[in-house]
This record gives C-alpha cells, structure tokens and sequence, in this order.
DNA sequence: ATAAACCCTATACCCAGGTATAGGGTCAAG
DNA sequence: CTTGACCCTATACCTGGGTATAGGGTTTAT
C-alpha cells in the first residue's frame, strides 16, 4: 500500500511515517521505480505499535529499543532479555504510582460527593507524596 | 525558604520553578522587599505533587487542572467530580495498556530464555494491536 | 565593608516530536 | 492526454517543557 493508506490506517499523518523513516524508527521500505513508498501488513502493525507505546509513555529512543529487541543473534540474547527486564519494571513502577493516584483521586470524589461540610474539596492535602 | 532551597528539595532547577510560576502552575508567592520569593512547606508539597505528575505522563496542563480541583465554590463542585473522573477514567486504562505490555515482555523474555530454538525472540509478532 | 553565595528579570536557546509549505514529479479514470 | 488525487524531497516552523546567559541587585559571614 501507499504511504496515505498507511498512514490513514494508522491514524497518523504522512509527514509522520516519513519523519519515523527519517530517524530510523520505521526502517525504510522498497520503493517503486518513481520513488514511492511501498507498505506491507506488517509496516502497519509497527506503526500502530509504535502509536501505542507512545500513548503509554515511552519516548521514541525507548520504543525504538523496544523494536529492536528482535535481532537476535544467539549471542544478542542476553542484552535482549536485559532491555526488556529493565522495561518491565518501567512498566512496574509507572502502574503503582498510577494506582497510588487513582485511589487519591477515587478518596477525592467520594469526600466530595456528600462532604458539604468538608469544606474545599482538598486534593493537594491527599496527594501527599507518598514517601512510605 | 527561599526559591534555590525549595528547588533543591524539589529537586529541579531553580528556572523550573519560575517557568512553573510563569506559566500559572505554581502560583505566584510572596516576595521580600528585596523581590527574593518566600516559599513554604506548602509549595513544596505543590511542586513534589507536580513532579510525579508528570512521571506518571500527565502534561503540566492536565496536572494544572488536577491542581485546580481544589477550588469549590459549592456549585463548582461538580465540575470538580467530574475532571476527577475523567482523570480516573485515564489512569485506568493507562494501567490497563501498561499491563498488557508488560505481560507481552514477560512472555518475551520466557521465549527467549531457553529457546534458543524459536529462532529470533519476536517482539513485534506478540505486540499485536489488541483490539479485542 | 567586602566577597561569596544568592536572587531578580529578560531573553535566547535546546530537544523531542511533529506539522506545514514550496516546488515538483506520478498515476489512473475518463 | 489531461486533470485531480497522490507521492517525492527539502526546508521551515511549531509546541511543550525546559535550560542557559547576560546584566544587575541582595544577604550574610567575616
């Protein structure tokens, strides 16, 4: 498919998937003899993956990792299964502070929700960092 | 304190915190006659909450709006609620993505661990788009 | 009363992650 | 064989979130 499918499919604009090509984050594809880009199924499941990820929080140097994580020759395997380790518990972390402030903020509605007499609606005072 | 020991226990950048104040995320302080900036425990509580805010992937914007659930006039308390939800709601299915991810690494790095056999511990091919 | 360590404003600059524009070829339907 | 929808490169510009620098005043310990 073309580089306006592509990006369409995905949600992103053309000047994007280029500028992915540019930094190497999308590898670039074969071309046709007038110089357009040709995509694949799999150009796509990248790009979308690559939408995801973002959405979570990792940069692009990140993600690009994360992609990289492929190549594998027999010898690449441990770098490869550390990068991912490392990853995870990323990921660990960011979901305990996530759910440490969800409780915050579901204590923050409930006390607003009848609490008229707890006067200002607090958040500041429950978002205490939570060092313990 | 002053802006350099807030900073320091904050621990940004003394400019961080005047941009912070410049663009209406910290609001402005009291200041000597000298023009120096008084701080107090207050502030930093703020300015901590801010920066695990934005570990977590909220813009200063959104973290502006979750500062500002303070103010409740009876009448905003609604609106109040109601930011907080959305807020929630976000955070929810932040979690929900990064656990997916997670468990995706997870199942790489078990592959790769002693299979040697499957050949070059595929990333991408267990990173499909999720959509059911 | 002076030097080191701070603070002030204003302005410029930086990086990431794009988006827009100019100037010019290509392709497919009619 | 032309016209509208696409694609190409190159280059410029934008936003968010800062960081750095210049030029100048303040505080405090000695």
């Amino acid at each position: 498919m073309n580089i306006g499918t592509l990006a369409k499919q995905a949600n992103v604009n053309i000047q994007t998937v280029r500028y992915y090509e540019r930094i190497g984050i999308l590898k670039a594809v074969q071309r046709r003899d007038s110089g357009y880009r040709i995509y694949d199924a799999d150009s796509l499941k990248r790009l979308l993956f690559i939408k995801r990820a973002q959405d979570l929080g990792f940069a692009l140097n990140d993600i690009r990792e994360l992609l990289n994580l492929r190549a594998s020759t027999p010898a690449a395997r441990e770098r490869v299964r550390a990068k991912a380790r490392e990853k995870i518990s990323e990921i660990r972390s960011k979901i305990t502070e996530l759910k440490k402030l969800e409780s915050n903020l579901k204590k923050l509605v409930r006390d607003c929700e009848h609490g008229s007499l707890k006067s200002p609606c607090p958040i500041l005072e429950r978002m205490e960092v939570s060092s313990p």
